[in-house]
RNA sequence: CGGGGCGUAGCGCAGUCGGCUAGCGCGCCUGUCUUGGGAACAGGAGGCCGCUGGUUCAAGUCCAGUCGCCCCGACCA
């Protein structure tokens, strides 16, 4: 490829709305073009990346006797209404009517697709395990698209469907993922980590996220000398809770005139954070549902969800509550509810006289004692582990690193092979739903997590298993340094090596910081040195080279460096 | 969804107390010249000032609405 033809637009200043590195880095050197929000062009040299990716990810998914297959982007409602989930996904899915107005939805996923195309044609043991995949366009309607092409509403993702007569052997099957999955990373040059996951609205039993670090990523992640890592939503706390020895006193009901926040609360009443109970109070399937924790502590959202069971789970509307309690946010407790369920922290039966909102707007109740004053029947975890928590296998303290999540796998069980009524026959001759596992990958996140991973102030540094190009021809002079530039291209092109050569008739600043920007691996620059006979080869990494000016010294010193 | 901010040339921005022909830098085109880290000079093209309506002798500028984009948001960051 000749730079001079190549479309790659490339900006000298950030575009505007970039907030992290990776949305201006590849606005800028020419990679990708917003066209709304969460949703992007892809770039000639952005396609080239996302093809390597998409085929390191496709090698993989082979190599463990995957079969890619290619489904709808646009999938009928009935379907998601059979598996319950048109209302469970709810406001992220982007949703079309036809002509006859009949509900169909982009699709975010593809549980549903899958289970129904097997439905008819795989019926036997004997066809069993069988392992489908894709790759394909994704539409989540995410409440705030931003950072870029990492959370976006359009999007590129590889999701693959396992279908099994034994959990034995979706343990297998799941396991080859994993090791698939940890390939991928390797290959695709990224530093990342597993962790344990919770399953969201997918649902399943076991599940593991591969995350790449990044400062920018919206996982916090925890993790232990020990090896132990998890997400902070899953992550079980296994501190200490505080103990209070002392009696129980009278209860009171307190004047705190405008007094919201926990701080605010703490600072009037002069006491500590921990001596107050945070009352939130949640939506779901089965209306109102008050959380209890721990003033000190974080309510973790995932935590609670998965405990009710209810990923339509919401937290109320500072509206609604006053609509429906008549109080406002940040004057809500526990006591005097009625009909609400309550969950609370294990960490709140261990508190003694502590505060709550009073119910009654600017007021608060103080020495509240749970048992006393309000009953709670359910009591759980739900507290979101901060670094230098302890950690659950052994106890040490935990550290934190903030990543992005590209590769997702789930057990599912028979979840959706039982709600769509999907079966084979088994060896016994009786019907049985599949046992299923399902496998995410993002492909389009990938290419920005890379670059979020992997940049310097001048630019993208790009592995070179996912460069746009390999290696890049800098011209830098007059008619016997482009004669021998032209030369050594056709000469590396027939022993195809992945190059570009910049032959654009721009100064040579402009193309060292291109190179540079966009971020190719090896840059060959045939400049001022080429009179001595010299060229020079330049890793984006920095090491510097000075190499014969003749083809074959070039090719072979290419050849080292892009192992 | 709620709050805030912003929509002016391809990109980044100024102009916005109503006033003249809408401007700057970069990029783009032509020419001269230049060639190791975003050169120089000369000439040039490019604007429904997001859209709709209103106020006014006069609107990029004021008002209302609308659309889009960005940021923030509940004791969640």
């Amino acid at each position: 490829m000749r730079f001079s033809q190549l479309y790659a637009p490339t900006l000298r200043e950030n575009p505007a709305d970039a907030e992290i590195p990776s949305q201006a880095l590849l606005q800028r050197a020419g990679f990708i073009r917003k066209i709304a929000a969460g949703i992007y062009t892809y770039l000639p040299l952005a396609r080239r990346t996302l093809l390597k990716i998409e085929n390191i990810v496709r090698e993989e998914m082979n190599k463990i006797g995957a079969q890619e297959i290619l489904m709808p982007i646009v999938q009928p409602a009935e379907l998601w209404q059979k598996s319950g989930r048109w209302d469970d996904y709810g406001p992220e899915m982007m949703k079309l009517k036809d002509r006859h107005n009949r509900d169909f939805t982009l699709g975010p996923t593809h549980e549903e697709l899958v289970t129904e195309l097997v439905k008819n044609e795989l019926t036997s043991y004997k066809q069993l395990p069988l392992s489908l995949y894709q790759i394909a366009n994704k539409y989540r309607d995410e409440i705030r698209p931003r950072f870029g092409v990492l959370r976006a509403r359009e999007f590129i993702m590889k999701d693959a469907y396992s279908f099994h007569d034994s959990w034995e052997s979706l343990d297998e099957t799941y396991l080859k993922f994993k090791e698939a999955y940890s390939k991928i990373m390797e290959r695709v040059g990224l530093r990342y980590t597993i962790i344990e996951a919770s399953s969201g609205a997918i649902g399943g039993s076991e599940s593991h996220e591969f995350v790449a670090f990044a400062n920018s990523g919206e996982s916090n992640i925890l993790y232990c000398d020990c090896g132990y890592a998890g997400s902070d939503e899953r992550v079980p706390y296994k501190g200490e809770y505080p103990k209070y020895d002392e009696d129980e006193k009278q209860m009171e009901l307190v004047y705190t005139p405008n007094v919201r926040t926990v701080e605010q609360v703490a600072e009037f009443l002069n006491v500590e954070v921990r001596r107050i109970v945070k009352s939130l109070i949640f939506k779901g399937r089965e209306g109102y549902v008050m959380a209890l924790v721990p003033g000190d502590k974080e309510l973790n959202f995932e935590k609670l969800k998965s405990y009710l069971n209810d990923q339509s789970l919401q937290m109320a509307l500072p509206d609604e509550i006053l609509n429906d309690f008549g109080v406002p946010i940040g004057f809500l407790g526990p006591i005097g509810l009625n009909n609400v369920r309550i969950v609370a922290d294990y960490g709140v039966k261990y508190m003694k006289n502590f505060v709550v909102g009073g119910m009654k707007k600017d007021y608060h109740y103080i020495n509240v004692n749970h048992g006393r004053d309000f009953e709670v029947k359910e009591w759980t975890d739900l507290i979101v582990v901060q670094p230098g928590d302890p950690c659950p296998v052994c106890g040490k303290p935990l550290k934190g690193e903030k990543g992005i999540e590209l590769g997702h796998i789930f057990k599912l069980g028979t979840k959706y092979s039982e709600t769509m009524d999907v079966k084979y026959m088994d060896k016994d001759g009786k019907l049985k739903p599949f046992i299923m596992g399902c496998y995410g990958w993002g492909i389009s996140r990938t290419l920005g997590a890379v670059v979020e991973q992997l940049h310097d102030e001048n630019g993208i540094i790009w592995p070179i298993s996912v460069a746009p190009f390999e290696v890049v021809i800098t011209v830098v002079g007059k008619d016997k340094e482009k004669q021998f530039a032209e030369k050594l291209y056709n000469y590396l092109l027939q022993n195809k090596v992945d190059v570009l050569i910049d032959d654009r008739e721009v100064s040579p600043g402009v193309k060292f910081k291109d190179a540079d920007l966009i971020g190719f691996p090896v840059r060959i620059t045939i400049g001022r040195s080429f009179k001595n006979g010299l060229v020079e080869i330049k890793k984006r990494t920095g090491e510097l080279f000075n190499v014969e000016a003749n083809e074959e010294k070039i090719f072979g010193k290419l050849g080292e460096l892009l192992k």
